[in-house]
DNA sequence: GGACGCGTCCCCCGGCCGGGGGAGAGCGGG
DNA sequence: CCCGCTCTCCCCCGGCCGGGGGACGCGTCC
């Protein structure tokens, strides 16, 4: 088995940090928390620090994106691994996660004994998603992972056109662009303009029908 | 939580049918075990006769494919779910077993407690896959799900709907669907509430992305 | 410095869309 | 024979969306 898994906590929340304490302390053998942390600024010091096996990140840390730290961190320390905790049980945010880096991606209902087991299978380098995720998941999968990162180029389109784009294909509405982008809903309506143009199609369902016809997206 | 899970087992080894009833013993009130096939003539004589929630699943059944008498068994009772049981971890296995309409693979290393979870989550719809080659199968992906059937997750479309629906896909308007099959703008709109209920989305574009995450467009 | 592209945000307006009610016809099974 | 499902069509209404105007700051390139 080996050393016990190293571990640092993330989470804007004090009662999380506390509950996950609380869960993993039966497991002193198998799991070690060695450090916790509240905000990116905090996490980044301590990962860097005491580069952990394993980072246990929430994706909303307040104001900040958990996605952003989890790339600023996997590039700063890549043998520690990101994991996911969320209450969000949506494929899309599990691609966008791994595609951030991470290695897994777990929801807040885990309880001790199986988070125990999915760290430990993290530490050994495999990447744990959670089962009835990563069921659906499976059947998603090839689609997704059939295009490279950002391949929008192809019609012209922008940085920011392509992550418009590759979010109109997930299905979301003007308003959630807006709120996973974190811009103003007129500014989304604004690329969406540029994207119908370059596309040369009369709105979203055909925009989308497109992207996907082209592997426009992601 | 409602009736028990009722399970088939379908196994060539006597020892691991008698094992399974063992580890499911202790767990009456959540799974009852109604019957168990040696073979897979015997497996769809049971399977046709009991339509069981789950029938529970060797990949090898001594000489025959199990994968085929998944693709029987689907085919025959589709409201029964066939979960493989296995002990091979290669992701290439749960693709095939995924297009062979299976509802879920698991590694003969499950313990009583998550089996009886998975076997409740199954029969819910879910689709379970082993967390570990699940979590493989998220980031390496395949190609083998490119627009193959799914006989479990047919949301129950009418014929109309699938039309309607494939139209959808393609990025038409209510108006261009209506003309495209000749149809007044209502009956596409009534038409497009009831599927909307179905894929349980709010508008078209979701409806796009779900129908092409699940291959129900035609 | 000026031109240009990009990203952000704002206004107005008309039309399409989604959700809530229906209704009537046909068809098959209990 | 009636029930349930499917398919067809209707009205109203509120909200979202798409298209037309912009504006401003920021970089880059010449």
């Amino acid at each position: 088995m080996g050393a016990p898994v190293r571990v640092v906590l993330v989470d804007d929340h004090e009662m999380i940090l506390a509950g996950l304490q609380a869960m993993l302390a039966g497991f002193a053998g198998r799991v070690r928390v060695v450090g916790q942390a509240g905000t990116g600024e905090e996490a980044t010091r301590l990962v860097t620090a005491l580069r952990p096996d394993v980072v246990l990140l929430d994706v909303r840390l307040g104001p900040e994106s958990g996605l952003d730290l989890c790339r600023l961190l996997t590039g700063r320390v890549p043998e520690a691994r990101v994991v996911f905790l969320s209450v969000y049980d949506d494929e899309q945010y599990v691609f966008e996660a791994l595609r951030a880096g991470a290695g897994g991606y777990l929801l807040k209902r885990v309880d001790g004994p199986e988070l125990v087991r999915r760290l430990e299978e993290v530490a050994q380098g495999e990447t744990v998603v959670d089962p009835t995720l990563a069921g659906r998941m499976a059947v998603t999968a090839a689609r997704l992972t059939r295009g490279e990162f950002w391949p929008g180029a192809n019609r012209g389109l922008t940085q920011r056109e392509s992550e418009v784009l590759s979010l109109l294909v997930g299905g979301l509405s003007n308003k959630a662009i807006a709120a996973r982008l974190v811009l103003s809903e007129e500014t989304v309506k604004s690329h969406l303009r540029a994207l119908y143009r370059k596309l040369e199609v009369a709105d979203r369902s055909a925009a989308i029908a497109v992207a996907l016809r082209e592997g426009l997206f992601r």
